[in-house]
DNA sequence: TAAATTAGTATCGACTCGATACTAATTAAA
DNA sequence: TTTAATTAGTATCGAGTCGATACTAATTTA
């Protein structure tokens, strides 16, 4: 009964340490550190509440200095773009740059992958993601951190007709297509 | 049918973050880093024909070199031991020392991990570790990277008698706690 | 209007990490 | 048996992470 959730620890573990190893490799050759693919697939999914430096070291779970002198080196390389909000002339805007999302494109985190998970029946693997899934939320949860989840799995997303969401945190608008980002804020429909 | 595949890969990711952010913030008090817990972890687990440096060095994913300066450390901490090898004198034999393993006690890094499964049940979490696992396996072979399992899951170990075991690899005997540490040439039996 | 808070940047020191160059021990080859 | 190649490990260098600290500027609160 307590071995199995060790077990698992021990998985999570070492596969993320060898993705990892495999970021380093694969982007290493480019001049980056696993932490830059980590911010720009982070900025690449993120919503408009949610790019920003402060929101970027919640989710890497850095500190706003750390964070800082990282996007100093994507901009330098080209990578990202910095802008001011309208709004609040404090913070800073991200967003991939055109090259930025050309290098993610080349890059295909996910194709090794694809090809180590072929032969493993789609039920085990459904079986395996809930299981994953459950367990990041308890933790996050546990740890008082952000859960970073997709907008439509969001306790604030309300579908107000075929087409037009709303949140109801922000009391603002959401398209189709911006409900499949993530966003800072998100709370889990089932920790409700 | 290939989303969820990438879902896992993501979860696995998301979560291998959290744990290396957790481990920094636990590690951090004493001056460490998250790959000196690593390394610590490994030597606990290691069985006398891979503790060494070599050994680490691909467990970790990094060059001998780095694993070098790592050691160097845990060496001026107090945490590990390292000693020469009594037949071939180029290698280097590591141990964790008493203070080490003491460290390693207090930490307990699966106790978080422990609450957070609690409410999932047995069977999911079973399926999870199977997918993992087999996951595991399969980008481990794909990269022609160690697996590192645990002796008695692989295909050199054979049992003698009600007590004793053999390595057929190495040709030599193993006494059954040996069988449950982990082994740089371990071929785990599903790959046969 | 003043004080507190918030978002972000700059700088410092310890450390990782790959690359390169090196030493010493072992093994293979001539 | 001497020589060449291989293997295990260390040393050094430069670019970068990372937390800590100290700072600026914009916004909120009192």
């Amino acid at each position: 009964m307590l071995k199995n959730p060790v077990a698992m620890l021990q998985l999570v573990e070492r596969l993320g340490n060898l993705i990892r190893a495999e970021m380093r490799r694969v982007i290493g050759q480019e001049g980056l550190q696993p932490v830059h693919l980590e911010a720009m697939l982070f900025l690449n999914q993120a919503n408009r509440f949610s790019n920003t430096p402060q929101s970027l070291a919640e989710f890497l779970g850095v500190t706003k200095g750390t964070v800082s002198q990282s996007l100093l080196l994507l901009d330098r390389r080209g990578l990202i773009e910095r802008y001011q909000d309208e709004v609040d002339r404090r913070v800073v805007r991200l967003r991939l740059s055109q090259q930025g999302e050309e290098m993610l494109e080349e890059m295909q985190p996910a194709s090794m992958w694809q090809s180590a998970t072929r032969n493993i029946s789609a039920n085990r693997i459904r079986n395996g993601v809930s299981a994953l899934r459950e367990t990041l939320y308890m933790l996050q949860n546990h740890n008082g951190a952000r859960t970073f989840g997709v907008c439509n799995t969001c306790i604030y997303c309300q579908r107000k007709s075929q087409r037009t969401h709303h949140c109801a945190l922000f009391a603002e608008r959401l398209s189709g297509p911006e409900t499949r980002l993530v966003c800072r804020e998100h709370v889990p429909k089932s920790a409700a």
